[in-house]
DNA sequence: CGTATCATTGAAATCCGTCAAGCATGGTGG
DNA sequence: CCACCATGCTTGACGGATTTCAATGATACG
């Protein structure tokens, strides 16, 4: 997750979103640009490549892939839908979560810039993902994708290396989920969040939070109402402050390594 | 999981290990063996691979790997070290896990017979992985399967589906902790078991359990207590039942619909 | 047969969730 | 521009599920 301060300085974000968790809701396909302004110009004429070892990477990629414009609350991907594309988040902030019958939630994490979603092979997707705020998403397609993947082996450990990110944030949200303490949840999901440096009273650091209260509950296996005491806690010890005191999406942080400590990361 | 009852009629499984955690414990490697006894006896010359869409499978794959035999308790892993090998679980019961530096503990799943762990791309490996019981696993070397990766596009799919089966599973068991009550984590655990089918009692259902209740509890972000508390109200009310008292690792299920509903499994 | 590990059970404490109410904020529509 | 309403945040009081602590009993393994 990059640039998370950049989000702010956008004003023009509009919601035209229907109701959350409404599946009736749509992703706007607004452009389908062809990024043939691409950095290198180096397009490559899928028909003609023959030899195996070639490197195909994400930048050459751009060029067989076409961009998404989410509005905030708009759905990139269904749990049950079958699985198509692959996402890489360019702009904005996404949420992956799961559901339960009765309506308990699971959020499995929070995406952001240069982060992907919807990864191959698997028939269904086994989550689902929503726009925190407007977002840009790259949108690859999977039968693309495998077909970059036999042609280059570069490509398919780029993918691979994908998988495995995804799979060690899983693994350290299970340590969290199954045996860290309040306190210790709220640090290790702010010691994760994307930090501005900056030297304002003292305070370390600046981490704009995109995602409501509940939605952090949801990520941390707690309550909003935990959660709300537990910021009030830490802003109370010093730790934490911020400008207004309610709508405290703009977080400083006094000092990084108590927060680190406080976190029980693992090394 | 496979054939976990199949371990049961093993009564050779004898425990030479050192103790538990103790990362003193070596790997004993007491056969490498080369399989030229191979089911079809297709041994592939590695240096002669050339046509890149040649499919290998793990089938194929086994000449060039080695069986380690791994006692009770013995590591398999450490979290820390190097990542240069990647295992296929053949026979017995492996955990994989996380500690926290006050010695909290996090089981992040439950191998058994046809299961991967350490899978290629990272320097280190991300978790420790300790034998529950007499154990075989094959073992093959990142170098190999990176090699076999970029000669064959099929065996490649192979590898990213077996971390696509990781991901799914990790987010389920996100769920679990994060927003499930101790009935409901319970009964996934066990419906998520290997089953055995009988018909004693009007019961549908044996699971065979290699792990203790403290590595349930570590694996559900629970106590031990609690477990113990909770296996004690399923048989009261009927649903399982153990022919012992004491020392549970056989459990008969009454009815499995019953037991899926309590879980709240994900559809 | 003895010791270490594992399982069991009870009592007490605590953390967190639940419920409820009030306040703030921001977007919408008049 | 203001009023309204939905959503999000805050706070308190309460209750209960789980952890913690402690002690005992089984079991397994050497």
């Amino acid at each position: 997750m990059n640039n998370i301060a950049a989000t702010n300085q956008n004003p023009n974000a509009v919601d035209f979103s229907v109701h959350s968790r409404n599946r009736t809701s749509q992703i706007k396909k607004i452009s389908t640009i062809n990024h043939s302004n691409n950095r290198n110009n180096n397009l490559i004429d899928i028909t003609s490549i023959s030899k195996p070892t070639r490197a195909i990477d994400f930048e050459s990629m751009q060029s067989y892939s076409t961009i998404h414009k989410l509005n905030k609350n708009d759905m990139l991907i269904h749990e049950e839908d079958e699985a198509t594309n692959f996402y890489e988040i360019v702009f904005g902030h996404i949420k992956t979560y799961k559901h339960l019958s009765d309506g308990r939630c699971l959020i499995t994490n929070f995406l952001g810039k240069g982060d992907f979603v919807g990864l191959p092979v698997s028939e269904h997707y086994s989550i689902s993902a929503q726009a925190l705020t407007r977002s840009d998403v790259r949108c690859y397609s999977h039968k693309q994708i495998q077909y970059l993947m036999e042609q280059s082996p570069s490509f398919a450990q780029k993918i691979l290396k994908i998988a495995q990110t995804e799979i060690a944030q899983a693994t350290n949200q299970m340590v969290l989920l199954g045996r860290k303490s309040t306190e210790e949840r709220i640090a290790s999901f702010l010691a994760n969040c994307e930090h501005t440096p900056t030297s304002i009273d003292g305070f370390e650091s600046l981490i704009f939070l995109p995602m409501s209260l509940t939605d952090i509950a949801d990520h941390l296996g707690l309550t909003q109402e935990t959660v709300c005491r537990e910021f009030k806690k830490l802003r109370s010890s010093g730790l934490l402050k911020t400008k207004v005191p309610r709508h405290q999406r703009e977080i400083y942080v006094r000092d990084l390594k108590t927060l680190y400590a406080m976190a029980e990361m693992e090394k």
